[in-house]
DNA sequence: AATTACAGTGAAAATTTTTTTCATTTTTCA
DNA sequence: TGAAAAATGAAAAAAATTTTCACTGTAATT
């Protein structure tokens, strides 16, 4: 009966990390609210359409892609985001700025990025990952570019816990490994924009050998969470100093966080073990 | 125009100060939206006149009693009530929680760790490492294990503006580059303990060449820190899940970006052109 | 006690807004 | 290139809202 309980709030990163995904016209309306949420709160459907010269059915499917029933829902939620003051105070790095401040305004704004991550996030889609992870046989983690350093990451992480993982960032080395995976066998496949043609071409191959594939990406809708069996999106706002790519890497460091922990849990008697073997052997190698 | 801005929250309070001047069929609507706001989010006028045996007409007269243009204005204002920012409870990751918690409460821990940070960041050391990379001649990122990621994220980022910067995980490369390294060369050694041999013997050797030593660590007075010509901490607490260099590697990056955007303010001419091309050699690689 | 005035109320009409449908246009992919 | 799919907006249908108005009961006045 709870089953359609409305989530207020969380609407604005919402409505960012799916606008790549959207149509040229949802986009127009999209980017309007994004700018003027507050003006957004006091228009009708009708009202909206003209002001950005589009349909009414246009913005009701928006509102729909976005998880809202409809409109009003949606403009509840979006009261709720209003509401936090936190949204607001996005601080622009300013060139006189001592270093201390714009490591405060850096932190900041990660930390910005965290919570809007955290509204988000999708409980169910977290759940099934952590419960094919902790029952792979085999991981493999792609990522290009900025997102090496998460697949980097990944392995490291898993590793830990005796888990048979590798991280690929070269797009031969995906792709090769990605043929030969096989049912049971997890791929996570991680880009920031869920574009890149040669990781596609990596997770339809994974996907091909029966693999599963979860996918970690800020941007919903994207051709990449098509693909994948789970997407686990994690969003952040650009700034003029800080691009959107550099913010988001951050937060997806931070899913993996949560990966990791949600694996430790379910998995906490066969792990015990491992990690205390591999902190033994790295204690030697200190002074 | 814009002279009835919608005003968003304080709407239960308000109730609840003007309840005792209400009509007794209007209080009774009141009570009911006192006392379950979250179903009344959900029920148009129409269900919420049946619900509390009311007329249409006497709830849209409480609203505007209360100030509001309508019921619609109302219920946008109520859902700006009913939101509650971020009720996470910064505690030990617990086996029975749901992810959806413990995403929570490792977003919360991670954002502790930078506070803390922030309040420990020593803004002249932070000063000096920025005018080093800024005029650095080459960069080396000397980081292994989990920190390898960390220096990888170096790579990536500096590259973006044209320096040449190279990240070593391996002992053995770290060494040999060390060796080669001269005056106005810059070695970024990354180590959460800041007790690691192999790295030790690194960062030495490149000191031994001449080249300038900063360190991103978590401890202070490590053997690192003493080596190092500069040196940055990165605090973070463990918990029972989340190990201390878990959480810390997320600092770390934290600071990596603090000094990109140092370094990307003290150098605005002359990086603009490296970050297009970048950009643009990216983008046709996506779909 | 009867009359009047009047705030309170809700049924129903009028209006506005939202949602659905469907034909047209545009895009995509073979 | 041409067929299929997706996107779009006009307009119809449905739903929600706001407004109107007549009725009720109460209180004040004569």
């Amino acid at each position: 009966m709870d089953s359609e309980e409305q989530r207020i709030g969380g609407c604005l990163p919402r409505i960012r990390s799916v606008v790549t995904g959207l149509t040229k016209a949802e986009q127009k309306v999209a980017e309007y609210i994004l700018a003027n949420p507050a003006k957004v709160i006091n228009l009708s459907i009708t009202e909206l359409a003209e002001t950005t010269g589009g349909a009414e059915a246009t913005i009701f499917r928006l509102c729909q892609k976005l998880g809202y029933k409809g409109y009003q829902r949606f403009k509840i939620a979006l009261a709720g985001d209003l509401y936090t003051p936190a949204e607001s105070v996005c601080k622009e790095v300013d060139p006189g700025d001592s270093l201390s401040v714009v490591a405060g305004k850096v932190f900041q704004s990660i930390n910005e990025g965290l919570q809007d991550t955290l509204k988000i996030i999708n409980q169910a889609a977290l759940e099934q990952a952590v419960d094919l992870l902790a029952a792979a046989r085999r991981i493999d983690a792609y990522g290009s570019g900025g997102s090496a350093v998460i697949a980097n990451d990944i392995e490291h992480r898993f590793m830990r816990f005796g888990m048979p993982v590798r991280s690929y960032a070269d797009p031969h080395m995906q792709i090769s490994s990605a043929a030969l995976m096989e049912p049971e066998d997890v791929v996570i496949a991680i880009s920031h924009t869920g574009s890149n043609r040669d990781l596609l071409d990596s997770v339809k191959m994974a996907k091909a050998s029966g693999a599963k594939v979860i996918a970690i990406t800020s941007h919903m809708k994207s051709p990449l969470s098509k693909l994948a069996d789970i997407s686990l999106y994690g969003t952040a706002k650009e700034t003029e100093y800080r691009s959107e790519a550099m913010a988001s890497r951050l937060v997806h460091l931070a899913i993996v966080d949560v990966l990791y922990v949600g694996v430790v849990l379910r998995m906490q008697d066969r792990i015990g073990d491992n990690m205390e073997k591999i902190r033994q052997a790295i204690a030697v190698r200190r002074v």
